[in-house]
DNA sequence: TAACTAGGAATTTTT
DNA sequence: TTCCTAGTTA
């Protein structure tokens, strides 16, 4: 049991308490990791069969992480655990399972775009108006119904939810919901969702199924617990009601997912399920400096919601965090880049030990720029993944319609993609057809001269034809050999292969990519089935992370604050720390959504191992246009002993103008400074946040004044730049330029003839 | 049917 | 600002 040394006492207790329900309650960068895969070594050592224990994850790079640490502590026996996403491990038993439900077993998996496409439709069809029952909008209300569990006959005859979507002029979603579920299970089809939610059904509707399972399944655990749903909640406590063997590790800090249906009472009211709870909680972090978790322990502490813990650091306290102000987006990119280069030079570090961390991926725009015009090379996570670009879509569109040619949105990605002569009014009227005589729209296509007027009977004749000849070639080739004939046959590969431009030589090359990786899958020998087939029943489950071509080359990470969850930098630089930004304007409705930013500015600060740089702009573009940004409140909640404030300001004891009365440069104290919202401040905070001066506000009435007889010592307002004194004037009539030292951003030149300034 | 153009929207996103 | 969609025109 060499692997319980080294571990301390509540992460060996957490290992070694195998029965019962446990909670774990692990503080950012406490080994959470490493405690779970020595869990699940622990539970094999002790006898536990592998084929007995389930691991549920978020993502498929934790699950493939952790079984690889686990193979390397128990060796090959780590293969038989179950051990995957929630959504890929229901998708598995729900295909085992699926004739029960009515659903074909090869049940096609629609992601987000499928779904949206057929909500789109549905819209249409039912004449509603896009704008208010925006297909987003839509979607989500759908989504977070099946995350509750909400049938759509529940929808519909549920008062509250009718009430809600009649007051915001929507009362049609109901009918929406009820469509989109049957146009789905026409196409034999399941969204991310219904995974789950029919996980939900099949163990409601089959107690012997339920039976099964929990008696297969005597070992749970389950990461990252405070992101689960209601659904998810629901199936883990279901499966473990028998043998209650069930272990749960999260850290409701860290719960960012809220906005997606994840229940952040599911980990706070853990204990209320299993009243014999062990729980452990994991304080020690072994991460970042104490300044850094100092940090993250005051934003957090701003947070009423939470379970009571401790982190701590045992590691040097570090450097103070800095805070940096500029005055514009660009002006942030450029300081963030020069400070990376600086570091770098004088550190010794990599470029990957530093990421740039962000709200919305808008913000990578100035990041970029500066880093271009210093050349650091970098990359940026997120965006597009891999299997989301159109050519990898349309590919598999094929595959999908070959094997499942029900599936209508595959059927209506590629019936004319390659262009082969059926433009929107043929697929119209197969639609139409379909819906006449009540068939699917592939029976219209098997018939087409007996559905359609001629010409267009012919070409669409030319596709049904073409998609046969694919079942019948992947009935006999391997999955690399029908994948290539269906890419070539199809004729995507010579379309994309005639296109010379950047983006098309880019495009052919990631077909050539989903080639190699389905010749990888042909060639495994670890799984006896290796059809396409196969190949495609997890392909939908598939994401970002789980093509990255070089993960080690040595670049400067740029990502929002959500995908850098679980991950750590010795440097971090979070930027953009503005109000309506960070907290973003949306979230500041309800204390909760305002919460789950905390954690979230919680999460990017406890990335960093031992340097940690945020930054603010004074201003903006924001669509096209300059705004004014006002520091976020967050910086205000930050005990301020901490901080090393980066920016002219602080030299204010130098500056004359400071002597003046205070009133201009402090924030009024409803601006920002809400004690709805933040714990009362002791007085070092407060004169911390006179000096995060937020972008002026001008007084009230303000009117330019006539600057032609404006003289050097003059004291002047600016509509953004505040108040300040006339330095030095130069230039004649009309260019005059004058030179203004500003009190809150100091020196600047402006053209009088362009300038609005108010002669104070 | 296909290419072009103008208008409108634009957090975060594990699956 | 950019990106996407819907509507228009060739």
């Amino acid at each position: 049991m060499d692997y319980l040394q080294g571990l301390n006492p509540q992460q060996r207790g957490a290992v070694e308490q195998t029965k019962g329900p446990v909670m774990i309650i692990a503080g950012a960068g406490s080994g959470k990791t490493r405690v779970i895969t020595y869990r699940v070594a622990h539970l094999i050592r002790s006898g536990v069969d592998a084929f007995n224990i389930l691991v549920l994850t978020f993502t498929n790079k934790a699950a493939k992480e952790m079984r690889n640490r686990i193979t390397d502590v128990v060796g090959l026996e780590a293969k038989n655990i179950w051990m995957g996403t929630f959504h890929s491990v229901f998708a598995k038993i729900l295909r085992v399972e699926a004739e029960k439900l009515g659903y074909p077993s090869n049940f096609t998996i629609y992601d987000t775009d499928d779904s949206k496409s057929v909500l789109k439709a549905v819209l249409k069809e039912l004449n509603l108006d896009d704008k208010l029952y925006n297909p987003n909008f839509v979607y989500n209300r759908i989504s977070a119904a099946k995350n509750n569990l909400v049938a759509w006959q529940e929808y519909q005859q549920n008062d509250q939810i009718q009430a809600d979507d009649f007051q915001s002029g929507r009362g049609q979603i109901g009918k929406v919901y009820e469509m989109y579920v049957q146009r789905c299970y026409r196409a034999g089809a399941m969204d991310f969702d219904d995974l789950l939610f029919k996980t939900n059904e099949l163990l409601k509707l089959y107690p012997d199924v339920l039976y099964k399972y929990q008696n297969k399944f005597k070992y749970l655990m389950v990461d990252e617990y405070q992101d689960t749903n209601f659904s998810q909640y629901l199936i883990v406590k279901k499966l473990a009601s028998i043998n209650e063997n069930i272990c749960v590790v999260g850290d409701d800090a860290q719960s960012i997912y809220a906005f997606r249906g994840a229940n952040i009472q599911n980990i706070l009211n853990f204990e209320k399920d299993y009243p014999d709870l062990h729980v452990f909680k994991l304080e020690q972090n072994y991460r970042s400096t104490q300044n850094i978790v100092n940090v993250a322990n005051s934003i957090i502490s701003n947070n009423k919601e939470q379970l009571k813990k401790n982190v701590f650091s045992e590691k040097d306290h570090g450097d103070k965090i800095k805070v940096n102000r500029a005055f514009s987006d660009n002006e942030e990119g450029k300081t963030v880049a020069e400070s990376i280069m600086q570091e770098r030079t004088t550190s010794g570090l990599k470029w990957n030990d530093f990421a740039i961390l962000y709200r919305t991926n808008a913000q990578s725009r100035s990041m970029e720029e500066a880093l271009r015009k210093l050349n650091i090379p970098y990359k940026i996570y997120g965006g597009l993944s891999f299997y989301q670009r159109k050519e990898i879509k349309d590919l598999i569109a094929y595959f999908r319609l070959t094997f499942n040619p029900n599936d209508e949105e595959a059927l209506k990605r590629v019936i004319n993609y390659p262009r082969r002569g059926i433009g929107d009014t043929t697929v119209d009227r197969v639609i139409l057809s379909a819906g006449q005589n009540n068939i699917t729209l592939w029976e219209v296509i098997l018939e087409p001269a007996k559905y359609l007027d001629g010409r267009s009977a012919g070409s669409v004749g030319v596709f049904s034809t073409l998609i046969q000849s694919f079942q019948v070639i992947t009935k006999t080739l391997s999955a690399y050999d029908a994948a290539l004939h269906i890419a070539q046959h199809s004729g995507l590969l010579k379309d994309l292969y005639e296109d010379k431009s950047v983006e098309g030589l880019n495009r052919y090359e990631n077909i050539q990519e989903l080639l190699n990786g389905i010749k990888e899958f042909s060639e495994r020998e670890d799984i006896e089935e290796r059809g396409l087939d196969i190949f495609m029943q997890d392909v939908a489950l598939l994401t970002n992370d789980d093509n990255d071509k070089n993960p080690n080359a040595d670049t400067v990470s740029l990502m929002t604050i959500h995908s850098s969850k679980g991950l750590e930098f010795p440097q971090v630089y979070v930027v953009g720390l503005e109000e309506n930004l960070f907290p973003s304007q949306m979230s500041l409705n309800s204390r909760s959504d305002l919460e789950e930013e905390r954690r979230l500015f919680y999460v990017a600060v406890t990335r960093a191992e031992y340097k940690l740089n945020i930054s603010y702009a004074t201003s903006r573009f924001k669509f096209g246009t300059l705004i004014n940004c006002e520091p976020s409140r967050f910086l205000d909640e930050i005990d301020p002993q901490y901080l090393e404030l980066d920016f002219k300001a602080k030299q204010k004891n130098d500056n004359p103008f400071f002597n003046d009365e205070r009133t201009a440069w402090s924030r009024n104290s409803n601006n920002g400074n809400n004690d709805t919202f933040s714990k009362p401040k002791p007085p070092a905070a407060v004169k911390t946040t006179s000096l995060l001066a937020k972008a002026h506000v001008p007084s009230a009435g303000f009117a330019p004044s006539d600057t032609n007889n404006l003289q050097v010592g003059m004291e002047v307002e600016h509509e953004r730049f505040g108040f300040g004194k006339v330095i030095n004037l130069e230039g004649k009539k009309p260019d005059v330029k004058a030179t203004i030292f500003f009190k809150e951003i100091g020196q600047k030149q402006l053209l009088l003839k362009f300038a609005k300034l108010r002669i104070v």
